[in-house]
DNA sequence: AGGTTATCTGCAATCGTTATCAGTAACGAT
DNA sequence: ATCGTTACTGATAACGATTGCAGATAACCT
């Protein structure tokens, strides 16, 4: 009942712990069969603990992000779940948009896990000293911090994603094209909103409706009533993450404002039901899933090739999906080309 | 540069190692003062591995679910983690749908946890008896395996949710309503479908439309997909899970099928952009994250409690939400008398 | 058989903590 | 001055596994 160590089962095979220990470790040993039927027997089990205090390593591997119910991080966590192979385990640890258990998640892992896949909550300035003295692998996703070069990164191409985005928008007629944008503290929030305003300069157009919300569902839901009360309101939005496209949907919803008839929308990150929309979302999509498993194949390639091999980058690309909620702006539909019905 | 332990904090201040243990867990010492900042200047951190190794304690909880992007397990875990408290964190698996992940993962958490909250994959027999003579403390979340009522459970009021959907389509006139039921080896699965078949029963309604499919967004599509088919195809579809319900508003979309005009759909648990869809989607909901607080909270009393505690069972409550996706069946609608416009 | 390798084995030290136990210092009461 | 009590301290034995070392077996060759 009580807990069999690797002495019991060596008492019962008579041989040392030593062999039964090799055994283990995937030696040849002699009594290689009865040493197996033991352990079945005894229902042997090692202890993991024992183990780290002497190996120094522990099989496993966290992964810190921000918030899981978000469907993008579900996804990067599933793709890095699946890249994680046999002898490994995940830790998971939610931190709910907040810097406090952000910090004291990681102090906690110290010690607990081999290697660290996060996503950090913001580029700040006391968080890349922090990571550089951490002394544990660190791979970011998706994010990183300042001093992020210094660590291997999975990221997507953000401001090629934005780009994307608002030259549909421009080719589709529009002028007064808007963005709800992630928070600029955030590397996916400041590349997007540097693509959105790099590809408005491109084509000569001001940046006059540029709202930084925070990537939630209820920040993209004031950012959307916010710019419906603007005066002269835009005829296109870009919203910067999936949660915000929600909320803003929603908010549009609420007032009754007619997509893409009065205004189009388009999103960043696709979504599992954007097609059951009504109108079908576009958006721009990456694969999350493979973004999270590139993510763990470089922790992973980083502790088997010792501490001191340079960083590596991966970066998953974007791509646009056109669905039904961009047209082009109401005052050209009579004269446009590919005219919405409806 | 390397590990610094506490026989080096001992040596800095000039006391015994055991002194500086006795500070670390809280006793008041003489030194106190010049221990904390010898900590801070040494950048000392207690290994994990030592302390689990003589107190038999992790620290963590893990949490094992299915499948990590369904929403519904998403929230379970963002509760759990919730309720989790200071000291202790999650261990996430993901199985993947898979029984042999289930297992391999299980046997690998040995040692490495405290205690196991479980979503288990299916009743299976050879389920119990494993889980029996675990070793750990186990709570179930959401479904359970056959000897459940040995480990502390949380779950939902299944059949009453099935009952009170069932109950609304009748309630709107609907005689020839199905089923798009997740497998009957699960509990969730079962529950719902007897909730489903008894309502019908007692309505005094024969149960012609019922197919066991898989909780999948495929299996759910290709669901709905045979129900349409069918001669006399029903008025009303309930579909036992999210993922399902979007499989079959999909392949509802792709047919042409209007909703509700055509065919009323409820679901079970709710799903974040219900409201957008088109018609808005009518389901039973229940808190899932509250489920999972639950579930932790369940797990603490028990490893605070010593281990010989009766297990305890917690279930939370469903709630039916109508949006516009069931109505009156066709025939019956002129005479409606909540006519559905359009 | 005898000698030389090649394999395998057991002993014991070790990983970093915590628990036990005996011991010391301080202090008030007798 | 002695005793009892309280409040802390240090030395040391675990916890359960891994590993270098030296010795023991077995395998192989002539």
């Amino acid at each position: 009942m009580s807990t069999v160590t690797i002495t019991d089962v060596a008492k019962h095979v008579g041989v040392s712990v030593a062999t039964i220990s090799r055994h283990l470790s995937g030696f040849t040993v002699r009594n290689e069969e009865k040493i197996r039927q033991a352990i079945i027997e005894l229902n042997y089990r090692p202890s993991a603990a024992a183990r780290n205090l002497k190996s120094g390593r522990t099989g496993i591997i966290a992964i810190v992000v921000p918030d899981i119910t978000n469907p993008f991080f579900a996804s990067i966590v599933e793709g890095a779940e699946g890249a994680v192979g046999e002898d490994r385990m995940i830790l998971l640890v939610n931190t709910g948009d907040s810097r406090q258990r952000e910090e004291k998640a990681l102090s906690q892992l110290f010690g607990r896990v081999d290697g660290v896949i996060m996503a950090p909550l913001t580029e700040d300035e006391d968080g890349p000293s922090f990571f550089s003295q951490f002394g544990l692998p660190i791979v970011f996703v998706d994010r990183v911090t300042q001093d992020g070069e210094k660590f291997s990164t999975a990221l997507t191409d953000n401001s090629k994603g934005a780009s994307i985005a608002v030259n549909h928008l421009i080719g589709l007629g529009h002028r007064k094209i808007a963005m709800i944008s992630g928070p600029l503290s955030t590397t996916p929030g400041k590349k997007r909103a540097d693509g959105f305003k790099a590809s408005l300069k491109e084509a000569d157009l001001a940046c006059e409706y540029f709202i930084e919300s925070d990537f939630s569902e209820a920040g993209g839901y004031a950012a959307m009533c916010a710019l419906l009360e603007h005066d002269d309101a835009p005829t296109a939005v870009f919203a910067a993450n999936n949660l915000m496209t929600i909320g803003a949907l929603h908010a549009l919803r609420d007032r009754g404002v007619e997509v893409p008839d009065q205004i189009s929308i388009i999103g960043f990150d696709d979504l599992d039901f954007a097609e059951l929309i009504n109108p079908p979302l576009t958006v721009i999509a990456r694969d999350a899933r493979l973004q999270g498993a590139q993510a763990m194949e470089l922790m992973i390639k980083q502790l088997t090739s010792g501490a001191s091999t340079p960083p590596e980058h991966s970066m998953v690309d974007v791509q646009l999906i056109e669905r039904g909620s961009c047209a082009p702006p109401r005052e050209m539909q009579t004269i446009a080309f590919n005219k919405v019905d409806r």
